[in-house]
RNA sequence: GCCGGUGUAGCUCAGCGGUAGAGCAACUGAUUCGUAAUCAGUAGGUCGUCGGUUCAAGUCCGACCAUCGGCUCCA
């Protein structure tokens, strides 16, 4: 069994040393650095005094920091734009290079109210109003100062003026609700030197190169298409034939776990929501009803009704539970304009879904199963560390007390057998059950939630499922929703940006290029491609005429795995040269070394070819 | 949906009132070549869409669509 297979502790926080390629800079968070939380608190403050000096008629209301920066949001008359950021920028060094003392006073609440009712500042009285005493403010030089916490650097020559850029500017909404004003943010990024800077910086650019966006045009995945509508994803060959593979594998792994697959429509007539109740909590995420002979029908955003009703054909004994039924079932949700995001958020996706249904002792060996399939599937992708988090019962929530402790104490005793630590949600669950939601951490030390597995006491009761019991007497299951993935769009995307497009061997879509030198030699390319191809290994010959350094410019730059170089001696002997992506040229090989080490490659879902001692051949 | 940016050839971009340009990719020809770009030629765009201003609009204005960075929301 390969390495990778075995189980591994989740980690309990998101690592912010992340592998960051290559680099030995660290770059410590906010939450880690007294000093940093400091600067960038000052720093918000220059930039605040620096923007009310340049457009005097902007309103300041809050600005905090964030983990590699901070911002500062604003309300003006004058849109700020991208040009303004320099003359922003340059304003704030020119506050900075004045080493301004920060000074911390302490005020009356009615001293904070005279002051700021001298500056008409409407949006600081409303802050203050919901603050305790002590009430602090900062001043920064002599005649700017804002109410605020702290803490701050003892004076602006504190601030490194090389080691600050303001990134971007956003909208906002005043105390994050979009029924409130709409203010403008300024987001900028503050370290302590000029080098922690370029270092973020660089991060940036690696993640920009990784971005699946990119990466989807480049290596010919994927599009989106203006004509078909933004949020609908087109798969193209390669792009299908990787989604082929997980999928393959995905289902392997749940026919193995004890699931049964199910297909469910993607309409459904609409009193079918209406019992579900998604009409009634869910309807702004749907697609709208369409009219099909006298009813009305309605596109899916969810397939737990499906299997709901699938359960409901016929009436079910206690010796069938638990039952476990899985589908890639493709949904569509109405996503406001504005809010697509590559294949990250879109219109119209493929859950990997399932619904297990079982009695109230089972709860815990199931939760600790599927906690098993979940790590044997995303540590096939070379996801091994997580964030879990527990939620709990919310304030407003349906079902008897009993069965939420019963619920809950399941989950915890299956988080707590796994061996994994998490963290407590205290009433973060749906008002239908509780849940566990797990994070992935990427290559760059990102964190992305995909799978989630949630108790529902809701929809059981809804349909009025039931089951017979051991008396003779009709018992409601309880149902659990799971999704590893989550969205098998997404899941990609990530999967991507986490590969940064360098896929593994037994995932990349085309697996072997074989690279003839000459013309003569491509007959023999033909026929080792159609052996490769028989062997179930997706390759190719390149027949662009190229000479063979662009030939391997090309391949190199589709990210294939293997290229095989084939000349005369090549063809004379039944051999290939081979250059590996990961371990550059691996030297001349028997077509059938290649031929065995690929298959056992795709059997062992491994990550690059291992290939016995290199062969002489030729002269 | 909201704020700001962007939309010119398949890709990356230049042109910013006066009859559309480059590099790469594609195609054709020559070259038959040994580990990250051989040379030459050809073709390709109603400049996102619709409307307006103007003698004249990729170029100015408006609306819409898409997209990028955020907000909100979320798989």
């Amino acid at each position: 069994m390969p390495q990778r297979r075995l189980p591994m502790p989740a980690s309990a926080s998101a690592s912010s040393t992340a592998p960051a390629a290559g680099s030995t800079i660290h770059l410590p968070r906010t939450s880690e650095s007294e000093q940093l939380l400091r600067i960038r608190h000052s720093m918000s403050h220059v930039m605040a005094m620096a923007v009310q000096k340049l457009f005097p008629r902007a309103q300041v209301t809050i600005g905090p920091w964030t983990e590699t920066g901070f911002y500062y949001d604003f309300d003006s008359p004058e849109p700020f734009t991208e040009a303004d950021l320099k003359a922003i920028r340059k304003e704030m060094i020119r506050i900075i290079n004045r080493k301004l003392p920060l000074e911390r006073i302490e005020v009356s609440r009615a001293e904070a109210e005279a002051r700021i009712k001298a500056q008409n500042e409407p949006y600081k009285l409303e802050i203050l109003a919901g603050i305790t005493e002590p009430i602090t403010l900062y001043t920064l030089g002599e005649d700017w100062w804002d109410l605020c916490a702290g803490p701050h650097v003892a004076h602006t020559g504190e601030l490194n003026p090389q080691a600050f850029e303001l990134e971007s500017v956003a909208g906002a909404y005043w105390r994050g609700d979009e029924k409130n004003a709409q203010l403008q943010r300024i987001y900028g990024t503050a370290w302590e030197t000029a080098e922690q800077l370029a270092e973020h910086q660089r991060r940036k650019q690696e993640a920009l190169r990784r971005d699946h966006r990119r990466l989807g045009v480049d290596l010919d995945l994927f599009s989106i298409e203006d004509e078909a509508g933004a949020g609908l994803v087109f798969w193209h060959p390669r792009g299908a034939r990787m989604r082929l593979l997980i999928e393959d594998f995905w289902r392997q792994a749940h026919f193995a776990a004890g699931y049964e697959l199910l297909y469910t429509p993607h309409v459904a007539d609409i009193s079918l929501w209406q019992t579900s109740g998604h009409l009634d909590f869910y309807s702004e995420s749907m697609f709208g009803p369409m009219q099909v002979d006298e009813r009305q029908f309605q596109l899916k955003p969810m397939n737990c009704p499906f299997h709901v009703l699938t359960y409901a054909s016929r009436l079910r004994s206690y010796r069938e539970l638990p039952i476990r039924w899985a589908e890639l079932g493709t949904v569509y949700r109405y996503e406001r304009p504005g809010v697509m995001h590559g294949l990250m958020r879109v219109r119209g996706f493929t859950q990997d879904d399932a619904h297990v249904f079982c009695l109230p002792d089972q709860i815990t060996a199931e939760i600790l199963r599927i906690l098993d399939l979940t790590e044997e599937i995303l540590s096939a992708f070379d996801f091994r560390s997580y964030e879990i988090n527990l939620s709990t019962r919310p304030e407003k929530s349906i079902g008897e007390d009993a069965v939420w402790e019963l619920a809950t104490a399941g989950l915890v005793e299956a988080l707590e057998r796994k061996g994994w630590a998490y963290t407590i949600d205290e009433g973060g669950g749906a008002f239908y059950g509780p849940k566990i939601d797990l994070k992935i951490e990427d290559a760059i030390g990102r964190m992305w939630q995909c799978s989630t597995i949630q108790l529902d006491f809701n929809l059981p009761e809804r349909f009025e499922l039931e089951y017979v019991a051991a008396d003779g007497s009709r018992q409601r299951p309880i149902m659990i929703h799971r999704a590893i993935f989550g969205s098998l769009e997404r899941f990609f995307g990530i999967m991507t940006e986490n590969y940064a497009g360098d896929f593994p061997f037994w995932l990349a879509p085309e697996q072997v290029r074989l690279l003839p030198v000459t013309d003569e030699v491509r007959p023999f390319a033909e026929e080792m491609l159609g052996q490769l191809s028989a062997a179930g290994i997706r390759a190719s010959v390149d027949h662009s005429g190229d000479r063979l350094g662009k030939l391997i410019r090309t391949g190199e730059q589709m990210k294939i795995p293997v290229l095989a170089v084939i000349g005369a001696r090549e063809a004379e002997t039944a051999s290939v040269s081979l250059r590996s992506r990961r371990d550059g040229d691996l030297g001349s090989r028997p077509v059938a070394a290649l031929l065995e080490s690929a298959q056992r490659a795709n059997r062992d879902r491994a990550p690059a070819l291992e290939l016995a001692g290199r062969v002489e051949v030729g002269a």
